[in-house]
DNA sequence: TTGTAAGCGTTATCAT
DNA sequence: ATGATAACGCTTACAA
């Protein structure tokens, strides 16, 4: 069974509205954009007009007008399969998400994959938003900083280029992984091992200095490094890694939960107890934290917070006011049984 | 800290590019379209004039102008954390994205909460995206249904409202069901519960149908129900639910993978081997079927090429071809340890 | 408070 | 093959 595309009627246009109400085209702009200054009974009048044409504005004639877009974009630099996986870029999301829905601005998720990314900075440079969200900066993405100097951008984390120049909403990761090593140490761990994030990112990059520091401060053998790539399957082979070292292992620090999620999955496979064999600490408390058994000792990471005042930021800058170029968010160690 | 916004300095336009390459804007709007009969040497001498300037065409006067925007809407009618917690998403996503990057248009995700479906809807109509990819459609979703005489759009999945005029992707739920609980049967199983999806909406109710109707064939009770809501967390609730009824069971259907992922959480705490005392068998074939131990025995839904479809159903109809208004993709049962 | 009219940056039609 | 010129649907001074 074929058949023809539906048919799709002509839109509605403000000059029609306005001919049925009897009114200019500039007194039906200003009800629908609620303007102050209009008769009341003509708001009426209009508003019944627009639902029974059933009008929509044309957002493009709209923002070619006013130079505006009323919406926003959350570009993620990664493939789409990584994004969804990991629960901090839902969480993230899910903090724009929530204050952006209070106000006029949509968002729009462009998951940008390497494949095009020409696509996606024409996309934004070519007036389609008002500003964007740059999530997971990676140091070879020249790009986004670029777009800079021509649409008001705000980071999550520290951005790898145009670091003096850039808004962005970060945590102190060094000294939040220092602190959660720290623990491990106090808990009398003397063989303590790190799964961390890629090294092209300071997310990646601050939680190993981190997890340095506490370990030099206490004098501790920093030896017992693999790398992932923050995915729970680069979790597993690190912590296959680390195990086939052969050497002696009584702790471990993850630079984020979704490898800790790993680690756990291989630690299981070799029979090797949580705590009592390895004690775990995570970074993010996300969902795994507390799904799995023993629940996770990690680093509280305010992630829907960030998505807050990322956004809060952004429109500050989009409706032209000032706003912090650096927020630095807290964190907590919380602790449950995995250390 | 605080700063000015960035200044934005005005976008280049192709007037300027137009004086700049000594032609008129006509030309200079066809070497952009890479329209036929231009020069070649116009052409080369806009293209400079165009990287020079850096110059960008604006989206909006484009598309008001040309009366299409090359992009398209991928709308997901549900919570932002369901949206990513689930791979069925992800895969979709990915598989519509690959079609996309092929194409000029541009993909954007909009996850749109019931919060302010209207937003989502004056979104769509106001003439910012050519066509409409809409997932997960609950009963309850009129609106979706009712943008289709307005806009291109395909469902994934059979959609709860206008079904008969409306153009969708699926599998057969209710075959695929049955076969899997079939698979049960044969393999000597005669308490066989199931964790249902949601009830409206078809992936839910017609997997529960293939369920009972292989117990019917087979002459089995169908009692053992309980329902989810295809996440993680309600399949363990209904899991527990199951064991709590203190009914013998020796077999579980569950309506999608991640529902299993609860039931196997549950299984594992109260000590339960899979699948010597209870038989597993999923729906999805997610990533979870793989990695798990004993990997799952489930159905292969082919998520992936249905975003490939609806992209190019949806393409199609855009551009005003034909298109099939139901493709029905097939399933297969993939037998792992789990059953 | 309401209307008039001039854009906004493209594309599209029609000449040339 | 190229250039005028009129839309596209709306906002926004400015006038009334």
């Amino acid at each position: 069974m074929t058949t023809d595309a539906s048919r799709s009627r002509p839109a509605p246009t403000l000059e029609m509205v306005a001919a049925l109400a009897g009114v200019s085209r500039s007194t039906v702009s200003r009800v629908v954009n609620d303007a102050p200054n209009v008769d009341p009974d003509i708001v009426k009048s209009v508003q019944k007009a627009i639902t029974t044409l059933n009008y929509i504005p044309n957002r493009a004639a709209r923002s070619l007008a006013s130079r505006r877009t009323n919406s926003v974009a959350v570009v993620v630099p990664e493939s789409t399969s990584k994004v969804f996986a990991d629960p901090f870029f839902a969480t993230l999301v899910e903090g724009v998400a929530q204050t952006l829905v209070e106000t006029k601005y949509t968002l729009n998720l462009i998951v940008s994959s390497e494949a095009r990314p020409e696509k996606t900075r024409s996309y934004l440079l070519g007036g389609n938003v008002d500003g964007a969200l740059v999530v997971s900066h990676h140091s070879g993405d020249h790009s986004w900083t670029r777009i800079n100097d021509s649409l008001p951008v705000v980071f999550a984390g520290r951005p790898f280029r145009g670091e003096s120049d850039s808004f962005y909403v970060e945590v102190d990761n060094q000294a939040a992984a220092e602190r959660a090593t720290q623990h491990l140490v106090e808990q009398g761990r003397t063989a303590i091992a790190t799964i961390a994030g890629p090294q092209d990112m300071y997310a990646g990059i601050d939680r190993l200095r981190g997890w340095e520091a506490a370990l030099h401060s206490a004098r501790l053998n920093t030896s017992l490094v693999e790398f992932g790539d923050f995915t729970e399957s680069s979790g597993r082979k690190a912590m296959r890694r680390l195990l086939d070292r052969g050497e002696k292992i009584d702790a471990l620090f993850t630079a984020n939960d979704q490898m800790a999620a790993g680690a756990y999955a291989v630690l299981a496979e070799r029979n090797i107890r949580i705590p009592g064999e390895i004690a775990v600490v995570g970074f993010d408390d996300d969902s795994f934290a507390t799904s799995v058994t023993p629940t996770l000792t990690t680093v509280h990471h305010p992630i829907v917070e960030m998505g807050h005042r990322m956004a809060e930021i952004l429109l500050s800058l989009i409706e032209g006011n000032p706003a912090e170029r650096v927020t630095r968010l807290p964190t907590s160690l919380v602790i449950r049984d995995s250390a």
